[in-house]
DNA sequence: AGGAGTCTGTGCGGTATCGAACGGAGATAG
DNA sequence: CTATCTCCGTTCGATACCGCACAGACTCCT
């Protein structure tokens, strides 16, 4: 697992916040190490903590039926895992599993809740966050509904590259079928198809991009659109809501 | 087009505020009717007014790539159309089309802020509807994945029953097939499925259900969860927050 | 009554994905 | 070094849905 530890990682909910209030909110928070497959939210059951990816991701997954399961949205140092309690929920409606471990800083669900209520910009911020995450689910509903399987897995090697701020990273085919919801062979199908056209390498579990540009290129659009989505409306900042 | 006038229509989101409040925000209220297909927002494009639907249902439609389309959420007297204006941003992410003619309430973006901004009750009922959203959209990816298009059908029938506040409506094939994403072919298929097996029965549009029981047998689970959720998350109120 | 337009039913070949099964290559542990 | 386990590749038939095309039936308008 390649964790390419730049300078310090930060968080860039956390970045957009002014000196003070970024100090306050770092002061409550604790640094903790996250462990791949760790699974930190259940759904119905109560979130005990609001977590900020340092240089770590976490997968949404939800389940349907029973034993059917789908990932829904991928969490990086880009945003925050716990959007309910921002909301004022306390329970997840989904799950939430480590997929890159790494470092994140958490803070409890009560003191979440009060920094929340105080600090203006902070919940300004997180306030568009939330946006931003809707607006991910529908087009990863149309997404997932439209797009072929190579588009697809090309897509998701691009964002988890995004969050692990590295080309490289370890997953077999088994876990990216269960992710992206379909057979491991038809990951197996795309994927040589991805390495055959010289866009990616890999070799029981350790996968690289070796050509990003092209790789995105393979995907469907929903990469680069989502991308712009969060530049566009995180951006907009100091607005006093 | 059947609008069974029951006592006078209401809002349930507005319903549940205090009074006092109440009658405050309906007072800042304009009252609306709207059409068949009329368009209320369109991505990218500034939201002009929050709408409480009162006997008319609302689609929300995202677009990929172009001209392809999916419905991702549907919104009746239980909900409002504009929670992006709740989380502070005033553009649309979606495509907001009068799926069901009726009349609504709205309220002009810059009003709806202020009073969000200045009562807490409401803000509390909103943030859990803007929840109930996020959880809906999540299990639609899923649905939308792994379900056959007859039980999807099914299930949109029952949601559309609900907010429709009648067993009868007007809505053709084509029409159907451009919300569940599939062919008109594939409508016509499963809903003769259904109308053989007595569920349901409709000529040139104009739609009734028979049995609802039998058609949430026929519906996938994904029916009575978000149900269920929206009871369960909304019911919990008056905590301060 | 006739003609135009709308809505629904059916049929055909094509394709992406499914479920299940098996073989082989690489890693790991004794 | 050998046994075992994990991971990847391939094959086979089945199926749900696709795109296209056309026919029948109902409605509305003149």
């Amino acid at each position: 697992m390649s964790r390419p530890k730049a300078s310090a990682p930060t968080n860039r909910l956390l970045d957009a916040l002014p000196g003070r209030q970024r100090r306050q909110f770092l002061a409550d928070c604790e640094r903790v190490e996250l462990d791949f497959a760790q699974v930190l939210y259940e759904p119905e059951v109560p979130i005990r903590h609001a977590y900020f990816p340092l240089d770590c991701f976490i997968s949404l997954v939800t389940s349907v039926d029973d034993n059917v399961q789908l990932e829904v949205g991928l969490v990086g140092n880009e945003g925050m895992l716990g959007v309910s309690l921002v909301l004022g929920v306390d329970v997840s409606p989904k799950h939430a599993v480590v997929q890159g471990p790494g470092s994140a800083l958490r803070m409890t669900a009560a003191t979440f809740r009060r920094h929340c209520k105080d600090g203006a910009a902070l919940r300004g911020n997180l306030h568009r966050y939330v946006h931003v995450q809707i607006a991910q689910l529908s087009q990863m509903t149309a997404c997932t509904h439209y797009h072929r399987v190579e588009a697809r897995l090309a897509r998701w090697l691009l964002m988890t590259r995004d969050r692990a701020n590295g080309d490289h990273f370890h997953l077999t085919h088994e876990y990216l079928a269960f992710m992206l919801g379909v057979r491991r062979v038809g990951i197996t199908q795309a994927a040589s198809a991805l390495q055959r056209r010289g866009l990616v390498s890999y070799k029981r579990g350790d996968i690289s991009i070796l050509d990003g540009a092209g790789l995105e290129r393979a995907s469907c659009r929903c990469y680069g659109a989502a991308k712009n989505m969060y530049e566009k409306t995180m951006r907009v900042r100091a607005l006093p809501h």
